[in-house]
DNA sequence: TATTAGCACTCTTACCTAAAGAGTGCTAAT
DNA sequence: ATTAGCACTCTTTAGGTAAGAGTGCTAATA
């Protein structure tokens, strides 16, 4: 048998056994593989294939005499080069639509219910991370007082984000001021970056005329009181959802595993940091972390499928699944990668008119 | 013995065997309770009253020849009657106030950080369920243009709360006209419950005259869009935190029953329910839902503690743990009871000028 | 009458062993 | 290069036993 053709009935039993294992979550035998795929060739053959395999570290056995199972690098190779997508109908993906949009009314809708449905569909717990708003552009601002030192500060960005934060003054101001003010931020912030405003603001300090300089006086006693770079820092989103998925899968059924993934999945500040990690600029594509890749010691035996999604060609956020590394990959990264396309479409979408203003 | 004396010592031994139980999650034998306790009596005769408390129902055996354990029943009379409640020392509240507020800018900071740290410090599940909005009073409302179709509704309402949503409109609407309706809702529908909303403006079309009508026929566009009955009953927060704790529980190492708790917890709008369940209109101290009180079957080998809080003596929201029977009561109850207070205080403070507008 | 020492009885838990079964690696034949 | 055959390894399951904890009951006692 020539080089190729073996090297192709090597990557054809490498494909079998993984997913046969994906599907299964039993270590694999040389004859179930031949069973199952009709290989013409028996399961001697197979098992020394599996002996090439095993020191190339493609697969393992988890202990003698036991049947195979795919190591990270195994399920790496399977997922770059062989295994096939599973793509979603245009009916499914119609419904996947429907299911996740049809009842959102504002961008954190849209977060809370695309996790909640891919945990639901993927049987895995799924996240979704809207980043913080540090490189935002600023819109609109609009001042509303609830009492004489009592602010409502209300913040638009060009990707159509709102945020408002309430801001207690030492001294009273009044509603006219704070209408002038207001109107004098909206002309002279306008376009700024939001970790930006600050700065400009004591520009203006230093630019304007004495009219001016009292109202942009007035407009750093909020902002200072707004402690804005601190809070802006952790404004982030983040949701998680189907912890109970995983729980059902069997390698979660030792509980010391479960804890230290609950302990990240419950944990906003560690859920992002770790999905921070894996975070590349240019994410076109659904990107996979399997097992040890991830730095992160307690999800060694998890891998975690991210997609990146848009507004307006800027990566506002990402989106995935965390599950074990015995994962149904050609399922999941297309279902994956649709919905982070659906988000940037809807997200896009539903903020597109802002360049009307 | 006469009979109040004796009644004393039964007393006090189900609460030793309680308390015992609590602390070591074994079933409490005779002896144990002896040696624990100093009774000057020997374990046969404490094996006598475990029979006689057995006959009421107050405690029972896992299996013939195992020590005792206490029901629902024995429970309750010990919260109700027996344990000793460990209150806080003063510089314990003061601790957890700072944990709690010192980082709080905004309502919902004050939730979601109250329910971390109790259940970091019970070693429990704790939520924080904050109500809708629906018997709220409309104090302000503003709204701002993000594009001519696209409109930024700001409700603010008498307890501080703000909520915003965004309306997208068929026909266009000018910002000058926007103004307008802005500040005629502003003027007529102060003071009007969120769900009389939609009522008080339909009332305005028929009693002003045409130059008020052409504007709230406007507005009528505007909530028509919002939908707003619908939005309003959804619209509650909900907080959740602390499955890794109880999973750590003994009870909890039996997947099955953690996989109850961890549907309800995981669900918001089944974990909604069940606290709708333990609700009380009067609601001044600490509840504890004990096992099968608990008409939610998967959890009933669990007791909620549940205090309400709120603001400006109207109780807005819910708060407390979740975890098994077995729980610490006298440190928690107080806890908790503690920690509504607290909330109570830190929402009226946070919301007080208001009443200056 | 209330209490208690003593003891037989029950049930759980841990540990051991044996047998069954699954799957491999190796060898020798094709 | 492939494969049939078989010995070997390791896991899993079941059963069986011994130890231990705790009880309930009985009869003796204060």
């Amino acid at each position: 048998m020539n080089v190729s053709a073996s090297n192709k009935r090597k990557s054809n039993i490498l494909e079998s056994l993984t997913s046969l294992y994906i599907d299964t979550a039993r270590p694999v035998s040389s004859s179930l593989i031949k069973d199952e795929f009709n290989f013409s060739v028996s399961s001697a053959t197979i098992r020394n294939i599996l002996v090439e395999l095993e020191e190339f570290g493609y697969i393992e056995q988890p202990h003698t005499s036991s049947g195979r199972v795919p190591t990270d690098k195994g399920y790496r190779f399977y997922i770059d080069s062989l295994m096939k997508r599973r793509s979603l109908r245009d009916e499914e993906k119609k419904e996947l639509k429907l299911a996740c949009l049809s009842s959102a009314r504002k961008t954190r809708d849209i977060i809370d219910k695309t996790s909640e449905i891919l945990a639901q569909i993927s049987n895995e717990a799924a996240f979704n991370f809207f980043f913080n708003l540090n490189d935002s552009i600023l819109k609109h601002i609009e001042l509303i007082n609830l009492s004489l030192t009592r602010i409502l500060v209300v913040l638009i960005t060009d990707s159509g984000i709102v945020r408002n934060y309430i801001v207690n003054l030492d001294d009273p101001i009044s509603t006219a001021e704070l209408q002038r003010i207001s109107n004098f931020l909206s002309e002279n912030l306008k376009d700024t970056s939001l970790v930006d405003i600050k700065v400009n603001l004591y520009n203006l300090l230093n630019e304007h005329n004495l009219v001016y300089l009292q109202l942009a006086h007035e407009a750093c006693r909020i902002f200072d009181a707004l402690e804005t770079d601190e809070l802006f820092e952790r404004d982030y989103d983040i949701h998680q959802d189907g912890i109970n998925n995983i729980m059902r899968q069997p390698e979660f059924c030792n509980l010391e595993y479960l804890r230290g993934v609950l302990d990240v999945l419950e944990s906003k500040e560690r859920l992002a940091e770790v999905l921070r990690a894996s975070f590349e600029p240019d994410f076109n594509k659904v990107k996979v972390t399997i097992g040890k890749e991830n730095s992160y010691k307690d999800l060694q035996s998890c891998s975690l499928v991210t997609a990146g999604y848009k507004i307006k060609d800027k990566t506002v956020g990402m989106f995935g699944l965390l599950g074990p590394t015995r994962m149904a990959y050609s399922r999941l990264l297309p279902l994956v990668e649709y919905m982070a396309e659906m988000m940037t479409e809807a997200l896009t979408d539903f903020t597109k008119n802002e360049s009307e203003r």
